[in-house]
DNA sequence: GTCTATAGCAGGATAGAC
DNA sequence: GTCTATCCTGCTATAGAC
């Protein structure tokens, strides 16, 4: 059910038609009559429920992009559990995995990681959001969970940065895919994700200073 | 002497005010009023040179962002000239170099990167100049330079895919500093950005294959 | 709670004086 | 080539009907 979000509440389908548009045009680009059009309620609807634009702009976040990046963590923590034995290959794979591949449909990712990657070059009020309850207890997370595999007297800095190439690397091939399309010729159809998982994992685990082969312990 | 671009003709002043508004806040944010008091001119000047605004945002790229970019591939030819031995680490380091500490300011380097992630994720009517222009030659070159130091049977999708993972890394590093500081808790100071080049080199030589000592051929 | 109507204002663009 | 004045469109926000 839920075609096209139009057997909701009015308020939940103006934060879905929010979340798209926004993530597609920007905060600026969007118009509230735009916002109001796509989520087929009355002009007036984003002041109610909101007070203004801009409080509708955060509250996409506060309740549609901080828990799906809840589910992209769970959904990792899950690719993860799936693979055995625990290596540091699994850890980055499942990584990968769960932004390119995971539980969202790409429509769905697409926006989750434009919406963050605007955050993250334009801080609006939305940031510390994005990174004291998303970004920065995932770093966390990995590099708790990279921690076991690195060698005992890398500096914690080193770790985090990283844990940050990665993310980059991945949050690139997944919100640049326009240029990565024009400069590679492919399209981001299943096969190409998953050659672009494998590089990732590749580059990272070698990056990080480690084969796929010498990985285990 | 240019000390706040107060001395140049209107035309000028414009696209150099165009210029930093449009990277600072994008292209929908920034105003025409905006723009015409920052360049100390009249309202109607955009207009007048530019017919409308939407013109004077493709000739920033044009008229300043494509030059400059290549005065950036400049900058990291010398930077690699002035390294010996000829290495991999030597071209990824020349590459760090000129994007982290190159000939642009602070200030200028900030807003170059946000132009262009701005094109590359919301591509508009300056993707093709960004893409066609800068991008795609500037990948092939750096792929000369890559491929007498990768293995001969390294298909060209790998060696492009492993380029656009240092430039991805390099570009990420510039253009989210706002999240880079919050999560590492660090100013983007000299020893901090020497700090990155240092990882990046580090990374990436790894993340293709090789350790910075068996770089030499 | 949702809609219609509209006030009040800011935006891009233009015409015409200088 | 540059400026002033102004048009028109389209936005946010609100008041009040339903």
């Amino acid at each position: 059910m839920a075609q096209k979000s139009k057997n909701e509440i009015p308020k939940e389908r103006l934060l879905d038609a929010a979340e798209a548009l926004f993530a597609q045009k920007g905060y600026h680009a969007v118009t509230v009559r735009e916002l109001t059009t796509a989520a087929q309620c009355n002009l007036a609807a984003v002041n109610y429920h909101f007070g203004n634009k801009k409080n509708l702009y955060v509250e996409v976040f506060r309740s549609r992009w901080v828990p799906r990046a809840q589910r992209l963590q769970e959904s990792f923590r899950q690719y993860l559990a799936g693979q055995d034995p625990s290596s540091l290959g699994a850890v980055v794979r499942a990584l990968a995995q769960a932004f390119l591949e995971g539980p969202l449909s790409d429509e769905e990712r697409q926006r989750h990681a434009q919406l963050m990657t605007r955050e993250m070059s334009q801080p609006t009020v939305a940031f510390d959001l994005v990174a004291n309850q998303v970004m920065r207890p995932f770093i966390k997370e990995l590099a708790d969970r990279f921690r076991p595999f690195m060698p005992k007297e890398l500096p914690e800095e080193r770790l985090v940065l990283n844990i940050m190439s990665i993310i980059f690397m991945v949050i690139h091939f997944n919100f640049a895919r326009a240029a990565v399309s024009q400069i590679t010729g492919r399209k981001y159809n299943p096969p190409f994700k998953a050659r672009l998982v494998e590089h990732i994992v590749q580059f990272s685990l070698k990056g990080v200073g480690m084969s796929e082969k010498e990985e285990y312990r």
